[in-house]
DNA sequence: AAGTCAATTAATATCGATTTTTTGTGCGGC
DNA sequence: GCCGCACAAAAAATCGATATTAATTGACTT
């Protein structure tokens, strides 16, 4: 979402925490797909007041993780493969756009903190870890194409793809394949500047998971 | 932005009639660009109490029209040659995108739909009436392609691109140059089912109009 | 003259209560 | 037995007031 957030850290407003903990419930599952969303029963399991509920409800709007419905509240936004589709395609357009942009004006410095993100990558051991550093590597690759809009469009779609992960296989769908040669592809290509096998790289990344998830989804 | 809006027509919410005006004077530019937007301020200017215009801007900040800054309130998004650039790119390729599918997709009922939405835009006289004739056939294009995201995305991307429209020359480019024909064509060529003239069109459609509006931006 | 800090002011965020609106239910009428 | 209607319960939307937080001012120091 586009709420700046200077330096993180501190608890700062009520709205924040809910929207933070809305998110994550949401993301992982806790809060199912398509369900509504009462404001009393989340005021009460957030312990908060009924404002800062609503407006996080607002806020997750934007990124399309609640539906709301006016005049009647809010609900979790579906999730189906249909929806699993158009966001799996979606992220192949959009990141392969902003990857070559951002391969086209590479510079040291971004080439630097590709470097330091991947290398926090992989050394990230625990799930939880490993799943901020992947979207953290993943966003670096993006984040020198120099434009706000594509890199928000992008990461809103990261997020929603989560939740299909934690769908099919509670969240852990990583050690599965050897996503790290793939990752590995991707880097190297972007560090030696090479646009066509870099793309290529990040979009049979990219498939190759949506074909895998997509499978596991309707086996159940 | 996703607030469902069964069969509009009746004043319904006041956050939905908040949400209205300040949309309208957001594109119309009588909020200007990145301005500071107080809820007193627009509470006494609408009318109407401080949750709805609060909710309001919650929910314009889906459509990238509001910014949010935790604990110091909402101001008017920024606009800039450098976004209307961005704006005007990914409309273009996420406009191809769906034009694609769309007539891939083609049926009969949605030719119909375009025939309709075509000759209610010709027939439009004036300005007001035109606008809304004109996103309603370019977005009805785009209807076919049957994927709610990337006609949101699209529809978003549209909305943003009327205020640059409104900022270059109040709001009235379309005499400037002959529309009409570049509109035709892409018609026929959907019609036609012809994918690449349409898109084709579309694209210079697009590409024609921006480098108008970036000319006319520069000068002033 | 510039920078810092404290007090003041202004604006946002939040609460608790009230008003609308929607949803759910049972009672006749057909 | 099913539809439509009034009524009751539940939930959402909204209001008005208060608590927090950020912005501003101006005196005071260096």
């Amino acid at each position: 979402m586009n709420m700046i957030d200077e330096s993180s850290g501190r608890e700062t407003s009520a709205t924040r925490a809910a929207y933070i903990s809305l998110r994550q419930m949401i993301l992982m599952g806790t809060l199912p797909a398509g369900q509504k969303l009462k404001i009393e029963q989340l005021r009460t399991l957030l312990d908060t007041g009924a404002s800062p509920v609503r407006e996080a409800l607002s806020l997750l709007t934007s990124d399309m993780l609640v539906e709301r419905i006016d005049q009647r509240g809010f609900r979790a936004a579906p999730a189906s493969i249909a929806n699993f589709d158009e966001i799996l395609s979606l992220r192949c357009t959009l990141e392969a756009m902003a990857l070559r942009q951002s391969i086209t004006k590479a510079t040291p410095d971004w080439e630097e903190r590709l470097v330091l993100s991947h290398h926090h990558m992989k050394r990230s051991t625990n799930t939880d870890t490993f799943e901020d550093a992947h979207k953290s590597f993943h966003m670096t690759l993006l984040s020198n194409a120099d434009s706000p809009m594509l890199e928000r469009y992008c990461s809103q779609l990261y997020d929603l793809n989560i939740r299909y992960r934690y769908l099919a296989a509670g969240g852990d769908n990583y050690q599965t394949r050897d996503i790290r040669a793939e990752h590995d592809t991707i880097f190297e290509a972007a560090v030696q500047r090479d646009v066509e096998t870099a793309s290529e790289a990040l979009l049979s990344h990219y498939r190759l998971t949506g074909a895998y998830l997509t499978k596991q989804l309707t086996d159940l």
